[in-house]
DNA sequence: AATGTTATCTAACGACTGTTAGGGAGGGCG
DNA sequence: CGCCCTCCCTAACAGTCGTTAGATAACATT
């Protein structure tokens, strides 16, 4: 891709997920790349097309990770119970919670998911539904094999979900988005995690 | 109050939580209040100054509430345990994360918390750090008294608290604010809240 | 050398922004 | 009556917005 194509991307994600969409304008964006405002629709038709293609890239990288772990659910038994929890957290964790592209569109998303309508609708596929629907499928399987005594897969999807939701929101909009900060996310989000299973094994 | 002052205000926030303060201007405002964008500066100084007055009205209301809750920790024990419960559900979830005014407010500094350090911090206060203390409390309260045996009184909350915001914020962003999405949030919740009851008496 | 393509520029367009100066209608009061 | 005060108005200010027309320079192809 063309370069100042791609620094017109990387700077309108840093300006969008800081003060969102609307309040971002051209110029600005010009003067951190240091090009002219019309310089810019010589690469994209309109503003509105810079945010459709942040949000497709986005939603490539997320479709790509889920469907790894989708896949994970679906290999032999033996191997779930070895191969599960580090898929869940090197693939859902790492690489989408706590990534840097992801997290900078999840900003975005939460602030424009009130005005926009599709985007509202992004932001309940990739952050609600998507990771519960998942969770639920993985606490269905892990009551089918008997680990987990039977219970309600979708309301321990809940239970295991919503604590990292909100330790990532508190992450997410602590302003400077400081590594301390971001050690401090992960180490409670994986406190919870093992917490959660020691807590599932004595049921 | 002022007739017309109090529609600015009414009129205002419905707009900014709708669209967010920058993306709404004062013509928009007068628009639907029906007068000249001069008169809104005989009322207020100018567009912040409107922001300031809902802000500093919904601090006095959630002021209010939270020590009326506060109050219901310091009763005699055997009252506590009637009251706790009847309590914390009216004052914190119907008057506060249920009420019309104060969902608004949320729906409003979710928007600008991003990019508005004062408003980042009313949001972490009023969402993350009070209702987690006064979570924290509760539990200590229980465990001290001997109805939960010892736990973390922290994690408790978290554990209780995560999942309320959680459908929070489902029901907050599901577009347009139905009664019906908003039995279908208090459902939840209050499932939640008795699940998790009946499962600490179990410990 | 002439031509076409790519990527940038200058300069301006009309629309919209927050805000202000100044005027006028209405009422209460001396 | 004359004066002040409240509340709203008309009209305009300077600045910003997204966007476009057209020129220009560098380079590749013919």
């Amino acid at each position: 891709m063309n370069e100042t194509k791609q620094k017109i991307l990387d700077v309108a994600l840093d300006l969008f997920s800081q003060n969102g969409f609307s309040a971002v304008s051209i110029r600005d964006i010009c003067k951190v790349v240091d090009i002219k405002e019309s310089s810019v629709y010589y690469h994209f038709k309109n503003k509105q097309a810079i945010l459709d293609e942040l949000l497709q890239h986005f939603e490539s990288i997320a479709t790509g990770l889920m469907n790894q772990l989708e896949q994970a659910l679906t290999i032999t038994q033996k191997t779930i119970e070895e191969n599960l929890f580090e898929q869940t957290c090197d693939c859902f964790f790492e690489k989408y919670l706590m990534d840097e592209y992801c997290n900078k569109i999840m900003r975005l998303l939460s602030i424009e998911r009130l005005s926009n309508y599709e985007m509202q609708e992004i932001y309940n596929y990739w952050i609600f539904d998507k990771p519960l629907n998942f969770q639920t499928k993985v606490f269905s399987l892990l009551i089918s094999i008997g680990i987990i005594k039977t219970a309600d897969s979708k309301y321990l999807a809940v239970k295991f979900y919503a604590p990292i939701y909100l330790f990532a929101q508190q992450w997410l909009f602590c302003g400077t988005l400081t590594d301390e900060h971001k050690q401090f996310f992960r180490g409670n989000a994986y406190e919870h995690i093992n917490n959660f299973f020691k807590e599932m094994e004595g049921i």
